[in-house]
DNA sequence: CATAAACTATTACGTTACGTTAGAATCAAT
DNA sequence: ATTGATTCTAACGTAACGTAATAGTTTATG
């Protein structure tokens, strides 16, 4: 058992950050003494070692909570993660190292950098999708569904432009049905587009059966963060696509 | 010249960002339209690179100001710590990446790693300390004296201890002064405190001679960051502190 | 064994670098 | 002429601690 400032010591971090982590949940001592006093565990060192591993890829203390209490964490396999992302961080400073090379030489020469050049590198958009997934999938309720594995599989594969190109097409899709949200679920024009919808996860991530789609509908009301998600586009657009979605697998059923 | 979104989306930040940096003062459009559009000009576009170079080393805001506004920057001499550092904390991820392939050996194993090797690689004091060189060498307006190069010279040797008992030192010479200011600067204790002052920096920084002394003696009441530093310890010391040496300085040319 | 030095606890306000509305004006394109 | 995108200012919100104040606890030392 180690005491507050002990740990701190260890670990390189303020006896505040500690205090902070009790506090918001994230890590709490083992046990305390009579007077209060924290005491920290090998557990919690492990914990902790953990938390600091996501605090290195600039995941928020609220996200970590979720991950790291999550009773499906698997702890290998963040790790293997972990290092991918890693890798990336390093490589995108790789990158910004030549950025700072390229600049010194066109200050030597006398040229002028492109735009592109200039700002290229700064780019955190491929680190942030990957921080997204890998978010997703430590968080998933579901995450040992065998769709939301062929989901990832192809996903993975996916290049930045193709996956522009599909999330493109998805909120059109999303934003079709929202037009449609003066009709009726079970209306004609929605039921063509819910058909669309089931043909696009199809093409692009798994083949969605019956089963799987009506899964999925009722994920989109029960799950916040895909709730949420389609409410965006438009207030109640997750409802009405999810009954919208059950009417056409009770017809596919039929 | 580009407006403000243009600007975001080439860079990668937001507008609120270059707002905000507008307001600080730390990146102001080179000019703005009849309705009060900021235009951004390619001079700009520059600056804001070099922000965002800062911004990946971890400066704060404040301190990015203070060091693209010094006169004396040296854009080239900055891009070349820039890479330092910028290698520094590559070379860093790469030893948490090590970290993460042990942890995850440790795990198959089922060993346990000893708690240097589980956190050792988290640490950034290094990185801070090369930072605050840094930020030291290109922030200093005095940069160019010999008395500074010395004393960058010395100081860069010391270990943590020499330099906190330094401190130490310095602060209860600072006190000692504080608690003579209700006399007057000329007054004999205050001179024999000043001498004190004088011969510190002869024994830890560099050989004082009276010409830099005087000279040390106007920077503490012309440079902010000296004055308010000295000012922590007690309002009105660093006026009174430089009167004194001024006096010290008249007398020892005698 | 007392007493100072070092640690710990709680409470609470401060800070940095923006995010996020909100409401109004301006611009670009149909 | 209107609509959608962009811009402005102003102002409050927030995340992850830092910092300061006050008070109780433990440990080292004369």
């Amino acid at each position: 058992m180690y005491k507050i400032k002990e740990v701190a010591d260890m670990v390189g971090i303020s006896v505040r950050t500690l205090h902070h982590y009790d506090e918001i949940g994230l890590l709490k001592p083992d046990s305390t003494t009579e007077a209060g006093y924290r005491l920290y565990s090998e557990k919690d060192l492990e914990k902790l070692q953990q938390i600091l591993f996501f605090k290195e890829l600039d995941f928020d203390l609220k996200t970590i909570k979720e991950i790291l209490s999550n009773p499906n964490f698997d702890k290998r396999r963040a790790l293997e993660l972990h290092k991918q992302l890693l890798i990336k961080k390093r490589d995108r400073l790789n990158k910004i190292i030549e950025c700072v090379e390229d600049t010194i030489e066109s200050i030597e020469r006398g040229i002028k950098m492109s735009k592109d050049n200039m700002f290229e590198a700064f780019d955190m958009s491929e680190i942030e999708k990957y921080k997204q997934k890998y978010a997703e999938e430590t968080k998933q309720k579901y995450g040992h569904t065998d769709a939301y594995k062929e989901s990832m599989a192809k996903t993975s594969k996916y290049t930045n432009k193709d996956w522009e190109n599909i999330i493109q097409r998805q909120s059109e899709i999303y934003r079709e049905i929202a037009e449609l949200m003066d009709r009726t679920p079970d209306d004609e024009d929605v039921q063509r587009a819910v058909e669309k919808w089931r043909q696009h996860i199809t093409d692009n991530f798994y083949y969605c059966t019956i089963d799987i789609f009506r899964g999925l509908g009722e994920l989109y009301v029960i799950d916040d963060r895909f709730k949420n998600n389609i409410n965006k586009i438009q207030e109640g657009l997750a409802e009405f696509l999810s009954e919208a979605i059950r009417v056409y697998c009770d017809r596919a059923e039929e």
